[in-house]
RNA sequence: GGGCGUAUAACUCAGCGGUAGAGUGCUACCUUCACACGGUAGAAGUCCCAGGUUCGAAUCCUGGUACGCCCA
């Protein structure tokens, strides 16, 4: 028999059962077994990655899940894989190329990428295991990487599809650039932050001279860098200061060039001076004004950031330099008129937190407007739910406004463009495999197109590349649409929307039936982890100090749909005490068994037991039943309870007699108690369930049932929970007497550990007279449905009778009439709103006879304990 | 500017039409033969504010206030 240690140690639990789980298979799908299939897509983490608190969350809880279907015996293919991380890995491997002293572009593309390559295989590595430390039961025989071989071939697929369809185009278009990762970006990808700047106030003088004394016209800029580049000022066509103004035209203070003003309704007359200047190559709104009014565009920021030719004496500086040096420029040419604080919104890239540039570039694009419509409507159908529901109002509305998404990146890591221009006549070819030669000339003069695809284009295909999409296989038939996806909320737009949208354009099907969108985690005063901020809770130092699996219980019982995380110490504590408790529990129980004692000896039951079975039945039906819907909280509660005040604090006392002199098959009862707990647990809770099970249970196996609790099943119908039997009044009535003998004692300052003569009037309890001498620590306890009060004894009201103490010397009947009288007001104040209402004509006749049968009864239980009481006074 | 969410015990949070709960902390006591990562008893709350609906509101509705997040 295996010794177990008085604490769990989780160290060596945690290491061992992973192997263990993996070398058995127990976590493989089988497409050819007859169960049902059960299937979800694992959100791939980031190469770049360490698993931190947020991956520890998104990742226990479909795991409770796959666990937990895996035992109602579904065939689950929970699969993992890795994202690539176009700009985030590639701008790591670049840092690390400007360590060594040397760059991309030194290096070349063909070297820079064996370096990413070389990287990845590493941290692939790392971050795999990482989510084996964290129990994650995922099926590693199907892992995937989002530039596998086939993966791409499912993205160029996708791509020379949709180029073939109209839904893919190229074209020049107005882009958030990235000048410090070199490349596009898209909305999503964009950030605003507010900046402290200024709001700079400059004179544009008209052209003719002074109309009705006004000789200039006086813009509010935030960027006055890009007033090179004006080409117009504008004005709202209502704004009667400037009406009989507008279509004149004004001499630039630094270029010299005659530029119109024109009106324009985006124009928001309460801001600055109500004029703005106008850069169509440099500001999205601009841009657009600059299209409606046909004015010309001139680009005088290059992708360096930094000032073009076009930017005349200013070439060469960079636009933070340039604008310091135009300000003085102005400010020497008497054109600047004031400077005022201004907090703006600033565009910076999601990634490298760099100020981003608008600017005109040649990129791809996808139109997603038809998607993003059948995206709405399998939500609005019911097709695809989510929980919580509350992010259904923002699904909308971002849907409804979608913009053609920008695929393309000036980036070396990800998946190529499969897109070719003839050297010689110029002609595009989006193919599937490279093009020999030109279609149009013959000429095999063709380039490649040296740009990648947005990293999310690939993971957007994500739950249905990984199952050999295009190809209709095996996996593919079986497992797709998945059946859950679990993922966070702040990737609904990145991630979510767009796998629902290519699924539905690309398999005709929605990718998953229902969505379960879990909190962020914070730290204990609710603020978000960072870097900066210092409060990051490293999850694997977390399983170090406390255990994976009180990382799990705390994680998974604070998952409550909607709100987030605020993980603290005390609650890791609290859970890794939890798993102790069990670890002990078990521990007496195994300290006390026979050889003859195991699963296949029929339990006895008696009151205790059936009470027990009552309660495991009630709590397995609820704990299905909450998992069914994503109430992770509750049902970690529920056992939480289960485990410490029913099984622990209750069963387990009343038992100890039997558990210590019974026979085999009084203690066979606690052992089937035991297996069912641990595999109601197990979900949650892997490790310390597992070590227990091998423990205690895995010698003591009904034939051909598996060795390993993860391979077993879930309890709900154990034959055991069925048994119906006893009074199941009868143990809540004896805990609250046993509570009261307690309290007795406590109040009457009478050591817990003194044996005293104890009465009492309810004679049904009888039967526990040597579990309640032995819990409360009485001499002896005389059941009788005579008066108790007595001179040498203390006098208690309990539900449905009374109880004694015999304490001759230590009784003080001043301080216990005192007592009675102070229990009699409590009993009275509550009964005194219970009358009331029960004496309301109104509510006895028009609530529901249930709520008023409940009132009825609680007064009436009051109502008798004051008759007792009043009874003792007299 | 628009949207979403949250306000409950000292702290972190459940509950979301029948009259307030948990964990932690706090107070007192207990090293009793599974567990001090334990046990027993106890104190502790105008359920943010103001209206409304209802026999009845922490819970539903309306309007505030505060905080957080998302979008523009």
């Amino acid at each position: 028999m295996i010794e177990m240690d008085k604490a769990f140690d989780f160290k060596t639990a945690q290491s061992r059962w992973y192997a263990t789980w993996e070398a058995a298979g127990t976590f493989r799908a089988d497409p050819k077994s007859p169960k049902q299939p059960f299937s979800m897509s694992l959100p791939p983490p980031n190469i770049t990655g360490n698993l931190h608190m947020g991956h520890a969350l998104a990742y226990s809880l479909p795991d409770v899940l796959a666990r937990l279907k895996r035992a109602q015996g579904f065939d689950v293919a929970w699969i993992p894989g890795v994202d690539h991380a176009g700009i985030a890995t590639q701008i790591i491997v670049e840092r690390k190329l400007k360590e060594e002293g040397t760059d991309r572009h030194q290096l070349g593309r063909d070297k820079f990428l064996e370096r990413i390559w070389a990287w990845k295989e590493q941290n692939q590595l790392d971050i795999e295991n990482q989510l084996r430390r964290l129990g994650a039961s995922l099926d590693w025989s199907r892992k995937r990487f989002t530039m596998d071989p086939d993966l791409n071939r499912a993205v160029r697929k996708v791509f020379v599809e949709a180029y073939a369809q109209g839904r893919i185009y190229r074209g020049p278009r107005m882009i958030q650039w990235d000048p410090v990762s070199r490349t596009a970006l898209s909305d999503l990808e964009v950030k605003h932050v507010e900046r402290q700047g200024k709001l700079w106030h400059l004179r544009y003088p008209l052209a003719d001279g002074a109309i009705n004394g006004v000789g200039d016209i006086v813009v509010a800029t935030t960027r006055p860098e890009t007033m090179l580049g004006d080409t117009a000022v504008a004005v709202h066509p209502d704004d009667e200061r400037y009406t009989h103004l507008i279509g004149k035209l004004m001499n630039h203070p630094l270029t010299g060039r005659q530029i119109p003003l024109v009106a324009d309704g985006f124009v928001d007359p309460a801001f600055g001076t109500g004029c703005v200047k106008l850069t169509p190559a440099h500001d999205p709104n601009d841009h657009a004004a600059g299209l409606r009014l046909n004015l010309p565009s001139i680009t005088v920021i290059g992708f360096d950031a930094k000032m073009t030719a076009e930017a005349g004496a200013y070439a060469g500086l960079d636009r933070f330099e340039c604008r310091k040096k135009i300000v003085a420029d102005l400010d020497a040419g008497g054109f600047l008129v004031k400077i005022e604080d201004h907090t703006s919104q600033v565009a910076v890239s999601d990634r490298t937190n760099a100020v981003l540039e608008p600017l005109v570039s040649e990129q791809w694009f996808m139109n997603v407007k038809d998607a993003a419509q059948q995206a709405l409507q399998v939500v609005r159908e019911g097709r695809i739910t989510f929980t919580p529901q509350h992010h259904v109002a923002v699904w909308e509305h971002w849907l409804n406004n979608i913009q053609d998404w920008c695929i393309s990146r000036q980036l070396v890591w990800g998946h190529r463009i499969p897109a070719w221009t003839c050297g010689d006549c110029g002609h595009l070819h989006v193919e599937l495999e490279a093009p020999i030669k030109c279609a149009e000339c013959n000429s095999t003069k063709l380039e490649q197109d040296p740009d990648t695809l947005d990293t999310w284009f690939s993971s957007a295909l994500w739950p249905f590349s990984i199952l050999g999409w295009p190809d209709e296989t095996t996996d593919l038939k079986r497992y797709y649409p998945n059946d859950v996806m679990c993922t966070s909320y702040d990737i609904i737009f990145f991630w979510v929307a767009r796998m629902v949208m290519s699924g539905l354009t690309w398999t005709d099907q929605v990718p998953f039936k229902q969505v379960y969108f879990n909190s962020l985690v914070r730290d204990e005063s609710g603020a978000k982890m960072s870097k900066s901020k210092g409060n990051v809770i490293d999850p694997l130092e977390v399983m170090d100090e406390f255990g994976t699996d009180a990382l799990r219980f705390t994680l998974i019982s604070m998952s409550a749909p909607g709100t987030d995380i605020a993980l603290s110490r005390t609650k890791l504590e609290s859970s890794r005490n939890f798993c102790n408790k069990l670890w002990n529990a078990a521990r007496f129980v195994q300290i006390n068994l026979t050889d003859e004692v195991t699963l296949n000896v029929e339990p006895e039951l008696g009151e205790a037991e059936f009470w027990m079975i009552g309660r495991m039945r009630d709590v397995i039906q609820k704990v299905t039943a909450a998992l069914d819907e994503f109430r992770f909280h509750e049902a970690a509660d529920l056992l939480y309870h289960l485990v410490w005040d029913d099984f622990c604090a209750t069963y387990i006392e009343l038992a100890k007699v039997n558990l210590t002199h019974g026979t085999p098959a009084q203690k066979a009862a606690i052992l089937h108690f035991l297996d069912i707990l641990l595999r109601a647990l197990h979900p949650m809770v892997p490790f310390v369930t597992e070590e227990i099970h091998e423990a205690v249970l895995s010698d003591r196996l009904a034939p051909g049932e598996s060795k390993l609790l993860a391979e077993r099943g879930w309890p709900l119908d154990h034959p055991v929970l069925a048994k119906q039997g006893g009074d199941a009044s009868l143990i809540p009535r004896l805990q609250d007497i046993l509570s009261a003998f307690l309290r007795l004692k406590a109040e009457n300052g009478v050591d817990p550990a003194k044996r005293v003569a104890a009465a009492c009037t309810i004679i049904e309890l009888a039967p526990f007279a040597e579990a309640l001498k032995a819990i409360a620590r009485l001499e002896s306890v005389d059941f009788t449905r005579g008066d108790l009060a007595s001179p040498t004894r203390v006098v208690g009201v309990v539900s449905g009778g009374t109880i004694a103490l015999e304490l001759a010397g230590l009784k003080d009947p001043v301080a216990e009439k005192a007592k009675l009288e102070k229990e009699r007001e409590k009993l009275l104040k509550e009964l005194e709103p219970l009358r009331a209402r029960l004496a309301d004509e109104s509510f006895v006749t028009k609530a529901p006879e249930a709520a008023v049968a409940k009132l009825r009864g609680q007064a009436e239980e009051k109502e008798a304990r004051l008759d007792q009481i009043l009874a003792l006074l007299r």
